[in-house]
DNA sequence: TGGTGTAATGTAATCGATTACATAAGATGA
DNA sequence: TCATCTTATGTAATCGATTACATTACACCA
């Protein structure tokens, strides 16, 4: 029957104790004799009370949140894979930990002065920051001010701070060896901007493959997209314009199903005369026709490990960076794929 | 260079002012004089200073910020169409008035528990319900409370509070209108849980129009199901199992995805000897094969009035609650479509 | 010149909890 | 029995803003 008007101290006056009291009961201090926690407890169904969240934050100087700033551009949105799990899962282990999410979008000029005033203004104990790029002003930012904050992904090496990534380059790696394992000798890539630390890596990744298995690297093999179906449809028909094509290799699936599309329009088979790789394991890569042989990406412990880590940095305990590792899922896109 | 740790206190004195006259400034007060406001402002640049929100929130007694609390299972997370669009489109709007979501998850049982607890503790100043179903105890709760809140969609016709909701029986209207006009005169329909209002309301479009086109309405053409991709697979098997079928009207796009799977496997063709519609127009609907004709639910809308709506309420205006228009979208499932 | 009204600013109470410090009540031992 | 220590509880300061109310300064007019 409570209205939500009911205070700690009304608490304090019905069952005869100090305001002190009460709290101590509420936060299970141990200095409270069994009778009084009891009485308390009482006192506290009766009236229906529930401690005022805003109150206890300002005095102990934490909200028991994390910040989550999402650009709202809509190519974002769909192409950051499982957006809405990575979500759950943070949230769920936060609030395994008893933090919730405070979650807003931000269009790109303002990000920067968003985070900033969400550190500053103390509306979060730490942020999570996603879709990070080089020398990123957000980190610059933070730092500076000294706040908490976990980076999904890793875009410089020399710089120190607490990240939660997947294994891009071995990710890479594994679909370009399982592409030459096919019998495939020119493998075309298509990855996504250059300026992002995830095309570096994936880059590197397919790299390395190469050279493991003794194929050239050919620069005009490879091709610098957006992530987005869109995208991955134009390259590939600009592809098709002046190439051979026996096996395309795309940095993410949406990409993977634009390009399907191209080559479809082309008469091309993919699965049967083409092998089509993508990066992500999004909801849609299993539906598709034929579904798509991809490096699937572990997006529900990227989450819960990036609340994890940063929870225990806001709470001043050891941390260290995380890297999960992906996995090569073959479906029918590939020559003699399921 | 400011550390947070600044306070209006620092400010007022850097300036000369009182901390009243600083506040002043910050919230925009007119009844300060243009130098006052100047030598304030160079103050605040100076020492880098923003106001706490905490602070701030328990003075005036608002957090600004609206909850959002969603269920974790999965099944709910994919079947929920954009989910993501939709909570983009809230927060933009809910930016837009000043306000951010706070947003966790929450498993059935403690969902009633975790709404009442946000409530009471003011850790919101208004809820989002989803997923809501017939004498939903969060709305009881909340109203036993007075606690603002807004819900997506409509359970029951005789309560009274706000809500945002799409054309759901128009919506079904329309799909079997125009499986009607393609020739079909058995139009099986895949529905979904029938606790659900939207269930409810699609399949009070469904009988009107067959009563409309003068069809008679065959209980043994409707189906039970869940929103999910298995579900539609299961209930498309059991109907073929026993039926002709050439036409089938799914209450949701993941089940027609799952349904069109099943059908593919027995042979058919949707799009050629079968007519397949769905029902919300999710991201994958446009890129399975062959795409699906589906009813295209305003979610974007959805989200931005839903926001609106509620920071009307919220703040003591004039609010009624919403109906946004669907759209048939015709694509490739269809005999004859696109 | 003095009374009155208005605009700008200051003082201090307030929001609702937590917690440092003070105190009272028992327990313990010489 | 009394000094001492421990444990439970109370008193009041505190977190950092906003704002009701008080005050000052000045303009205006009779």
């Amino acid at each position: 029957m409570g209205t939500g008007r009911i205070r700690i101290k009304d608490i304090a006056r019905e069952a005869g104790v100090s305001t002190a009291t009460v709290s101590r009961v509420l936060n299970n201090s141990n200095k409270v004799t069994h009778l009084t926690r009891k009485k308390v407890w009482e006192a506290i169904e009766k009236l229906g009370y529930a401690p005022n969240h805003v109150a206890r934050s300002l005095r102990v100087k934490r909200v028991y949140s994390i910040g989550l700033i999402v650009p709202h551009d809509i190519d974002y949105l769909f192409s950051f894979p499982y957006f809405n799990l990575f979500m759950h899962h943070l949230a769920m282990e936060a609030k395994e930990r008893g933090y919730h999410i405070i979650f807003t979008t931000s269009d790109g000029d303002e990000s920067v002065r968003l985070h900033r005033e969400f550190a500053m203004r103390k509306m979060v104990d730490g942020l999570v920051i996603l879709d990070v790029s080089d020398n990123d002003p957000r980190i610059d930012v933070l730092d500076e001010i000294g706040f908490p904050f976990v980076v999904i992904g890793r875009p410089e090496h020399n710089r120190r701070y607490l990240w939660v990534d997947t294994e891009n380059e071995k990710g890479a790696y594994r679909a370009v060896e399982y592409l030459v394992q096919l019998g495939h000798k020119r493998i075309h890539f298509v990855n996504g901007p250059t300026d992002l630390a995830v095309s570096r890596q994936r880059f590197e990744g397919y790299l390395k493959a190469l050279h493991r298995f003794g194929l050239d690297y050919d620069p005009s093999l490879v091709h610098n997209g957006e992530f987005t179906e869109k995208s991955g449809y134009d390259v590939t028909k600009k592809i098709l314009a002046s190439n051979k094509v026996e096996a395309i290799f795309y940095a993410s699936d949406t990409m993977a199903i634009g390009g399907m599309r191209a080559l479809k329009e082309k008469g091309f088979n993919p699965g049967k005369d083409v092998s089509v790789i993508g990066f992500d394991d999004i909801p849609s890569a299993s539906v598709v026709n034929p579904p798509l042989t991809t490096v699937a990406q572990p997006i529900s412990h990227v989450g819960s490990w990036a609340a994890k880590l940063l929870i225990n940095r806001i709470e001043g305990k050891e941390v260290s960076s995380k890297s999960l590792p992906v996995k090569l899922k073959v479906r029918g896109s590939t020559i003699g794929g399921v």
